[in-house]
DNA sequence: CAGCTTCTTGCAATCGCGTGCAAAATTCGC
DNA sequence: GCGAATTTTGCACGCGATTGCAAGAAGCTG
């Protein structure tokens, strides 16, 4: 262990010959400190390298200025994007972020909210799995706000914040239509996400009422080994589809890859692919595709907005679900446009 | 703000009929309560939904349990990936990570130090940038472990890791070398990050070596447009390259597909290709990239182990530089193997 | 200079927890 | 059943900060 440790307000304030008080308040804005004194102890914290111990202050606050970030899958491109866009937009605001990794085993996500609530974060985001009805009433009676992005939870008290996929499918199943395309295919994975669900049904749904049939084909995870099974259970069917929505950007990759060196298909001459998330990868030259791009900022922005409010959501009724459109990014993997 | 507020050892001692001391020490392993007093402290902690509260007890014992990492351009797949294997690593060691976003500019990495003596984190783990000597200095002193990695930096104190980007160069100019390759090519960025440096370095000397010339362009960030610039430049020379080992994997394939669609050359038979980091793309049938996987498993490894070590660094010498090998990961984009 | 208001400043309590110390309770040996 | 050894338990203090309160300093008016 160290032996020599941190300094404390009180070394600060003993150097600069004030009280401990004083050291307090020229750290607290807005509290009274005559301008000489503060810069006396400024000066005497510069030279000791004092810091104020936000472990205490969060004790005596209330509020740790934390948040937790809760998520699996860091690694893979979409995740990655927007715990960018939540850390940088959290630090701005005043906050920091508490990274927590959660595995598909069951209870992982309660897991890392007990550990949000031991490290009293303010708030916890939650953008992996669900957690049980318990730990979320626990978190909300102890003070601890919930944001659940693109997680399908009824209970009041949380944010949700939503990406309308429906749509989004429904508009990729107008596109095809557009194009020509006469038999459609839609490339899913087995998680069985909300919001993997909605797009289907959305895209399903629209198709129908375009008078084309879909067929739906599930494997996997959403991954670029995914969509590639995927390619090869799609494009070897009888009626082969000239048109595929793969569910995620990372799907769709693997589908196009495998479209092309396994079965020589020429996209979208020959076949059209749609994504979904405008991964980077997307906009590469292998790939063109055209893909929806959630409003990552734009979430990370509402999220953060609502935790300086003081709608704290254990009123009972909580704060209004926020229901975001993706934006439709027009690349060349489809025809037409 | 919240009304109610978390439950405190406080309220479970009363309602366990124990004192606060019977509490603390039933979550406290190794001390001295009876399996009696334990199995009451646990019952009322489960039924109020008690968690020791880490900021006190961290207060207490002068160890956080927190990690600060600091990192930039965190979406990038390299960064995710060791930013996935650290948090993992250090979850499964009972600490907790907190994350922070730096960028290009001056002071950047300073600040997030500074927040994560504030945190009173136990170590700090620098995956971007150099901080300041002072900054380092002080963290030093004040107890808190410094972990750098891939940094170049020569003050003794904190955990040094490298890979040996080096011997990684030479070993990409010995392969293109047996493919028949003869005009080599180097495609950097302008960061001029140490590795990247010392990439270049091996690379060039060892085709000295060999007797082949090399020609190094240098362009932008590490990114996949750079790539493509990059190809640009050296592919429309008059003595056109016949093989490029690129900086990083991102570069790689941004250069691949700039190379194929726009010089119509075909991989690895007109130009033979290797990349550093071994992303997830590097495996991708658009790319089947040969590269260098950094072994991000056992850089956390190191890290971690040394954070249980009582070699806190400041007996002034400090704990051994650790060097690691990148592994070869062969795929198709050189000729023969 | 008296009398008043307005700032500053120090004292002391508080946050939730860990832990040394001594008293109380239990166990043990015979 | 009694004294000694061993647990178990409670008290009280400290960790490093914030903040209400009251006293002291300074400024203003006439």
């Amino acid at each position: 262990m160290a032996s020599k440790l941190f300094v404390s307000a009180q070394e600060v304030a003993h150097r600069a010959g004030v009280s401990r008080s004083a050291v307090s308040r020229t750290f607290t804005p807005g509290a009274s400190v005559s301008a000489e004194t503060r810069q006396r102890v400024l000066k005497a914290a510069e030279e000791l390298g004092y810091h104020v111990n936000h472990l205490a202050r969060g004790l005596m606050r209330n509020e740790s200025g934390i948040v937790c970030l809760i998520v699996s899958d860091v690694a893979t491109p979409y995740r990655a994007a927007v715990l960018r866009e939540l850390t940088l937009q959290l630090q701005n605001a005043g906050k920091v972020a508490m990274l927590i990794n959660t595995d598909r085993s069951d209870g992982s996500v309660d897991r890392a909210l007990h550990q949000a609530i031991r490290y009293r974060a303010d708030a916890s985001v939650i953008l992996s799995g669900l957690p049980d009805k318990s730990i979320v009433q626990l978190c909300l009676r102890s003070g601890q706000r919930l944001v659940l992005i693109n997680r399908d939870d009824d209970q009041p008290g949380p944010l949700r914040i939503n990406v309308d996929d429906a749509d989004a499918g429904s508009r990729v199943a107008t596109a095809f239509a557009r194009a020509g395309c006469r038999r459609l295919a839609f490339a899913n994975s087995l998680a069985g996400t909300p919001s993997l669900v909605r797009r289907e049904k959305g895209f399903v749904a629209a198709a129908a009422a375009l008078g084309l049939e879909v067929v739906v084909e599930r494997y996997g995870a959403t991954g670029y080994e995914a969509g590639q099974v995927l390619a090869q259970r799609l494009l070897t069917r009888s009626e082969r589809p000239d048109a595929v929505f793969c569910a995620t950007d990372l799907l769709a990759c693997g589908f196009m890859d495998a479209a092309r060196r396994q079965f020589g298909l020429a996209v979208p001459s020959q076949l059209c692919v749609a994504g979904f998330d405008n991964i980077e990868q997307a906009s590469w030259l292998s790939y063109e595709l055209t893909t929806f791009a959630q409003p990552v900022d734009r979430i990370a922005k509402y999220a953060i907005d609502w935790l300086g409010t003081d709608d704290s959501g254990e009123d009972g009724v909580g704060p209004e679900p926020i229901t975001l459109t993706a934006e439709l990014i027009w690349r060349s993997s489809i025809r037409g446009g």
